[in-house]
DNA sequence: GATTTCACGTA
DNA sequence: CGTACGTGAAATCC
């Protein structure tokens, strides 16, 4: 078993490793005693890192990634373990708060409720806590308070601890990692190993942040000019060409040239003078009007073009796609809802007609890879539905359901989907009636989830992430108490099913990530059920095939059996455009 | 200046 | 065929 070494920094650029030998530690012995320690400058203290990493079994334990291993990310270590402590917080306690203090609490049994307020400049100033007795033998003491909680001050911005408190701050981390160990196990049999996938995804969003999605700039260049026009030279210009654009839509309504195409208001007062009248102007309320008045048709072309300027446009390029033509945003490894990924900067919504940007670099290709039907093949694993798992070993899942119906594959497709999404009428009625009865084990645990939402009671994804509803859905508006129930309910079924896709997703991320590192490959990019691969080209076939063999281990890890099949539909491309082959 | 509404891109 | 996310422009609130 990897020792556990927490790496932990603080505002100044200062650096604290501390390694704790768990088998090493007699029992009620102290802590720290055994592993290696250190602190100083977070450059050097990340060279020692690096040695330790190269040189053993190590699982790194941080707060968060984000908050203390930028450094190795920045210096390029190979962290192959870790334990985040903000990720398993997450997992164990829902929702996206996750301060040190937060997560010591919840480990360590305390009363959340009971939480210290940060102190504030000098008002609320007061001496240091006096050392914790039973802790203050290994220096916790520095950090813990009397009662307990965690100094509400430490890790915070303004922070600025001596070397033994950093070191008392590192060795918290690391009894806090141990707490949560424990807890988690006790949540079921598959949270510590989502904490530590959970994890190595969280140092993942770092290096995708480090490296960024290759682009090619030209390409770019010319698709936001085909749609937004020439780069403008100064303001002048720029006016110009938003008022040529805005022409395009106000040449079909004379007499109107004045409207603000921006302004949902006056936008609907021009439909309705050429008879659209509509309660709002959405695409998908609009679409049925294209070939009522061409005025409709020019003004959903206008909000593609006038998307692709405002959010797509130079300003975004320029701010960016860095000199070495690589987009770059933020990553999360988690959401507060369900925990899926999420990435900033467009990494997630980038228009499809963008596409053809996003190219290999010279020397090098893409392999990218999508998890084939990834949402019903879930509920076959979480369920534990033996004739879905079944239907499972086929490639489309959906044939061999549509045979057990004795329906049309569309047919089927959307009767399951409806199931798992939660509209339970239209044309799939009868078909949902024969799928409870063909797969109830399966149907079951969806209706389950859905009661439960409707109940207020917390859930747990297959990893074991709990699902809150309060927080998540307590800004709904909703007209009645019935449909902010239903909503609640909804949020519920899709959470289990999502949530869980997600876990596996960044377990086969994390497995890709390992596997693949020496072939040089770097994944550029994650989108809940897509990996993208930036690899050398000579190696691009050998990386293909480790990217299948990952799926197959990380979902037989997942599930603890391969009774349900996971399918990758993974190729080799140029460029993000290319087709599926 | 901060927050809300509308709209729309992705899965 | 539901859920979630991030972004920008304009309106609205304070």
């Amino acid at each position: 078993m990897a020792a556990l070494v927490a790496f932990v920094t603080a505002p100044g650029g200062r650096a604290a490793l501390v390694g704790d030998a768990p088998d090493a530690r007699p029992e009620g012995g102290a802590l720290g005693t055994s592993g290696p320690e250190a602190v100083g400058p977070v450059a050097e203290l990340a060279r020692r890192a690096a040695e330790l990493e190269a040189a053993g079994d190590v699982r790194w334990v941080w707060w968060s990634a984000g908050a203390d291993a930028a450094a190795l990310a920045g210096a390029a270590v190979p962290v192959a373990r870790c334990w985040d402590v903000a990720e398993a917080h997450r997992l164990l306690a829902g929702g996206w708060e996750a301060t040190p203090q937060v997560a010591w609490a919840t480990a360590r049994g305390l009363d959340r409720a009971g939480l210290p307020e940060a102190t504030r400049g000098d008002l609320f100033d007061f001496d240091a806590a006096a050392p914790m007795p039973e802790l203050s033998d290994v220096g916790l003491g520095r950090v813990v308070r009397p009662d307990g909680y965690l100094d509400p001050d430490a890790g915070t911005d303004g922070w600025h601890p001596d070397d033994d408190t950093l070191l008392a701050w590192a060795r918290t981390a690391l009894e806090c990692a141990r707490a949560q160990q424990s807890a988690l196990a006790e949540v079921g049999p598959r949270a510590v190993a989502a904490a530590r996938s959970e994890s190595a995804a969280a140092f993942l969003c770092l290096e995708l942040a480090r490296d960024g999605l290759p682009v090619d700039r030209a390409t770019a260049e010319q698709m936001i000019a085909e749609a937004a026009g020439a780069r403008p030279t100064d303001e002048a210009h720029a006016r110009r060409i938003r008022a040529e654009r805005d022409t395009t839509v106000l040449r079909h309504t004379p007499g109107r040239e004045t409207t603000d195409l921006r302004n949902p208001v006056q936008v609907k007062e021009l439909l309705a003078s050429v008879g659209v009248v509509v309660p709002n102007t959405r695409k998908w309320v609009l679409e049925p009007f294209r070939d009522t008045h061409p005025v409709v048709d020019a003004l959903l072309e206008w909000r593609k073009a006038e998307r692709i300027a405002t959010t797509y446009g130079y300003p975004w390029l320029d701010a960016h796609v860095g000199p070495d033509d690589r987009l770059r945003g933020g990553w999360t490894a988690c959401d507060g809802a369900a925990g899926r990924m999420t990435a900033q900067n467009g990494l997630h919504n980038l228009p499809t007609a963008l596409r053809p940007a996003v190219a290999a670099h010279p020397g090098h290709l893409f392999v990218r890879a999508d998890l084939g039907q990834i949402e019903p093949r879930v509920l076959a694993a979480v369920s534990g539905d033996e004739a879905f798992a079944a239907a499972t070993r086929a490639d489309d899942l959906y044939a061999p359901v549509a045979a057990a119906l004795g329906v049309d594959r569309p047919v089927a497709k959307i009767a399951v989907l409806a199931a798992m999404y939660g509209q339970r009428s239209g044309a799939a009625g009868e078909a949902l009636k024969d799928l409870e009865r063909t797969y109830p084990v399966a149907m079951g645990y969806l209706d389950a989830a859905y009661a439960a939402g409707l109940r207020r009671e917390p859930l747990r994804t297959f990893g074991g992430r709990l699902i809150r509803l309060d927080a998540v859905l307590a800004d709904v508006p909703a007209e009645s108490a019935a449909a902010y129930d239903a909503a609640r309910g909804r949020f519920a079924r899709n959470a289990v099913i999502q949530g869980s896709a997600a876990e596996l997703f960044k377990a086969w991320a994390a497995t890709v990530r390992a596997t693949t590192r020496d072939l040089g490959a770097q994944i550029v990019l994650c989108l809940h059920d897509e990996l993208l691969v930036h690899v050398p080209a000579q190696h691009a076939e050998e990386a293909r095939a480790r990217l299948e063999q990952a799926l197959t281990d990380s979902a037989r890890r997942w599930t603890g059996s391969s009774r349900v099949r996971f399918v990758a539909d993974a190729s080799i491309i140029h460029r993000w455009s290319e087709a599926k082959d």
